[in-house]
DNA sequence: TTTAACTTTCAATAAATTTTGAAAATTAAA
DNA sequence: TTTAATTTTCAAAATTTATTGAAAGTTAAA
């Protein structure tokens, strides 16, 4: 396989991929173009070879430095923005990890503590099958919550860091 | 909170968490009711409770079904189809891993392969951060898959299952 | 300042996804 | 068998989400 073939691909894969975890196609194609350059790239370099608008290239560039996934570069001399993703894979999964966790899974740990006591009978099957399920939820959020905030705590720290990579 | 609401409210929120993650969010919506209920429910019952068709219900819970969330249950007497949903939200959680790594990572670490040796002069700076790239999402894949392999034997393994229990 | 390069915004448009509902297919009781 | 209950399918419609591109906003060089 070629090089243009292969980095076309990739990126193709790694956008399928993005859409099957509810995140934009284009958002993760850029990311994947990111993570493959050699250099910094500019939003004309992203809209030239993705084929997509200025304004399309900017809004995801910015949502992916939201999350932390890509950072701005500066290049002497030139006004210019350009951009570099994070390369390192491990730190890239562990952003994503705690992105998601402050997005999604904090906010339903919220919702089940308020959904967790409910007035009414206690012994009506419906209420208790509700209760139970919302409580087994809980503790299993709960769970989630302690083993990703480790792992994320994890990459934080350098000595665990370069562990890391010495068995990777 | 009243019962009824927050039972409204649960199904909302699950139906949210299930559309950020890539699952459609009537699915997501059919699987809490399923959750929450006390009896199995017929597919009547779910268009009544969600407001839906009778395709788009069909649909959602044959695509449960696939997943291995749901399972049809026989009523003595009765000639319709009845469903239930595994309320062991360890299971739940294993099964949603077991399918996504089937669906998204086998093909995944098959397209890496595949994209791993490309032809071309490995000393130019682009083919070089490319294969680098691979090389490292390649590596961390590997763990992945295995992490998982092993989070998902654990829950078929009774001995490891109980002992989870015990600690949960 | 002015001017020009560059970035951001956002209403209109396009594309992708989901939902509907009625017809076709299936199944089991009569 | 027939008949009627139930499930499945799928093209058309509705909804949601993503994209465009040009105007407005910003920034820094001249």
């Amino acid at each position: 396989m070629k090089f243009t073939e292969a980095k076309a691909e990739f990126i193709n894969q790694w956008g399928i991929l993005g859409s099957q975890w509810g995140v934009n196609r284009t958002m993760a194609q850029v990311h994947a173009l990111l993570l493959v350059a050699s250099t910094p790239l500019s939003t004309d370099d992203v809209m030239e070879q993705l084929n997509i608008s200025r304004g399309n290239a900017n809004m995801n560039i910015r949502e992916l430095i939201d999350w932390q996934l890509v950072q701005k570069t500066l290049i002497a001399g030139d006004r210019k923005e350009y951009f570099t993703a994070e390369k390192d894979i491990w730190k890239v999964a562990t952003r994503i990890m705690y992105q998601r966790k402050k997005r999604e899974l904090d906010p339903m740990v919220e919702t089940l503590s308020k959904l967790a006591d409910i007035e009414g009978d206690k012994k009506n099957a419906d209420v208790k099958a509700f209760t139970e399920t919302i409580a087994n939820i809980q503790k299993f959020t709960g769970h989630a919550e302690k083993t990703l905030d480790t792992v994320i705590k994890a990459e934080e720290n350098w000595f665990f860091s370069s562990f890391m990579k010495m068995i990777k």
